[in-house]
DNA sequence: GCTCATTATGAAAGCGCTTACACAAAAGGG
DNA sequence: CCCTTTTGTGTAAGCGCTTTCATAATGAGC
């Protein structure tokens, strides 16, 4: 894996100039030429060091995703639309994960030092880094962030689901409801999520903090809720792995879902579907999430585009059991 | 993001070579001199382009990760124990997946050429291509594939926790059982599981083909085996994504899990434990198998060892209830 | 005050490639 | 056939860094 353009043009009895030409179709090469170049290549291994194109290219041909962590579905996903559309423009895909890592900002300089852009979730870096990132002029792609004046943000939409999604819980009749979510950062997705149901519920809504978006901290959450005095009818929560401890605390105790309390997510990751009951959630499009951040870092960074796009997907909202018997179930 | 080693230089008014040393702390600088870099270093806001050290120290400080597909909790958590050290040992992480991509070969190779080693899932590359990368030099730690000669590999340990099972399943009285998996491929995780339910259940026990490790490939294969004549009693499923496919299927079908039929998994993925009923199945230590992999790596490019290594980690048997009902049921 | 070992710095040679530029050879055009 | 294009190839200058080697400055020891 260490050859060089050198050895391969002097067996091919050429200049490397005349190699990488052959290699790269730029600029005339004879085709006799070409052909002993290509012999040399093969019977030699060559491959171009990424490092040394890089470095006469001046582009890296890599993109970096920065996530706070990868665990859970959502994160998941979105890389996987990334990587993938980022693979078809012939970049490489750098991950960082920030999830219990100090010095985050000289982690993510170092990653900015490696590729040509990057997608950075909302919560991954802290606000003051991300100001810092735009202003070092590290081409940039935000999902689930507020706009950040000179990089592009890429979210799905949350405010109406979530009136949606309150009006079909009211249209189940309950009367008390509670929001099951992490600190609730100013205008990140899930405080959308929560001013939506609240416009729609009212003071028949309480917000409680679980401080992760885990399993686990919905699970306590919602047991220290439900034990309390006056318990919900129906549980918001902030995304499905909340949802789940929900069901899972519910299930502790003794209540029927949805039969004493509704419950519902946000994502529609895959285990919601497998839960039981089947979890009420809004689907959303986390591939193509993923899929147009890589296109948008791909325009930013050839300078097809130079102003930042803000752009927001839609979601639907998938009713399913959790929250509520319907006439005819749906299933699946 | 682009002032480079020249321009911090003449601002400190030192040679480059002083400010590499200032930097990195490699030979002697005079305390006033490293002040003047650093002052330099911070008004520029600089930062060393990673392409110019890596060339010149001949070293990428990243890792690559082939895998098949990222969907599925199996390969994230793999993943993420795999990011979580490299990053301790200061390598940046460049991920590839194979799922649905042509020329699998080149994208590697290209994957090869930008990183010091790299970690394949076994299925995620063809066998010939495995054997040429060994062959080409690059440093490898394969994960869930036979031994190798020329590159480590990792895997959890498959025979011993699959008999493990079939005893307990056997212990539950069953008598009719049905395997259901991807196509066994020779000598892989899967087919070491299936060699060990047949050891302990012999002729009792069916293979049936799923096609894919998806819970919709499990569904499907779980309907068409229900619904024909002599129906099992208990379905060992290769994995528990393929197991909440079958779940699925029973649900639909009108039978009862555990009462009517019995499904176990292979993996302890999050929603095996949200599933109702909760999926008896067998706990891979995923994250461990990733952080061993990039400790592993980092030993064959370090040259600490050069001699391939076969490491195979314990797994756990953990019954919930989708196997059939026991004296004091284990939740949770 | 002088010598010898340190310590501090700079010049320059890579690392592996791309590409502008120069030049030679081949090919049209009349 | 000679002149102008076009085509084919090589030379060399980067790209941004690290590091060896040589040299200069500083101290220590007597």
């Amino acid at each position: 894996m260490d050859v060089t353009i050198y050895e391969v043009a002097k067996r091919a009895g050429v200049s490397i100039a005349t190699v990488s030409r052959a290699l790269r179709g730029t600029g005339p090469v004879a085709a006799r030429t070409r052909e002993k170049v290509l012999k040399a290549v093969e019977e030699l291994n060559f491959t171009p060091s990424r490092l040394g194109v890089s470095l006469a290219e001046g582009r890296h041909a890599a993109n970096g995703i920065v996530f706070p962590d990868l665990a859970g579905p959502y994160y998941t996903e979105v890389l996987l639309g990334y990587e993938e559309v980022a693979s078809e423009l012939g970049r490489s895909v750098v991950i960082l994960s920030t999830k219990g890592r100090t010095r985050v900002g000289d982690l993510v300089k170092e990653l900015a030092g490696r590729v040509d852009g990057m997608l950075i979730f909302g919560h991954a870096v802290p606000e003051p880094l991300a100001g810092e990132l735009v202003r070092l002029g590290v081409r940039l792609v935000f999902i689930s962030r507020d706009p950040l004046p000179g990089a592009d943000t890429l979210r799905s939409e949350n405010a109406a689901s979530a009136r949606a999604l309150a009006e079909h819980l009211k249209g189940h009749g309950y009367e008390r409801f509670a929001f099951l979510g992490a600190p609730l950062t100013s205008s990140d997705d899930v405080d959308e999520r929560w001013q939506g149901v609240r416009a729609v519920l009212g003071g028949a809504i309480e917000a409680v903090d679980t401080g992760h978006y885990t399993v686990e901290s919905g699970h306590e959450a919602a047991r220290r809720l439900l034990k309390g005095g006056s318990r919900p009818e129906a549980i918001v929560c902030s995304d499905d792995e909340v949802a789940l401890g929900a069901l899972l605390a519910a299930e502790e105790l003794g209540l029927e879902v949805p039969g004493d309390l509704a419950v519902t997510g946000w994502d529609d990751i895959m285990a919601a579907r497998h839960a039981r009951p089947a979890l009420t959630t809004v689907r959303q499009p986390m591939r193509e999430l993923g899929a147009r951040a890589a296109r948008a870092l791909d325009e930013l960074i050839t300078g097809v585009r130079d102003t930042p796009r803000h752009l927001i997907l839609t979601t639907e909202l998938v009713i399913r059991s959790s929250c509520g018997h319907h006439p005819q179930e749906v299933k699946t």
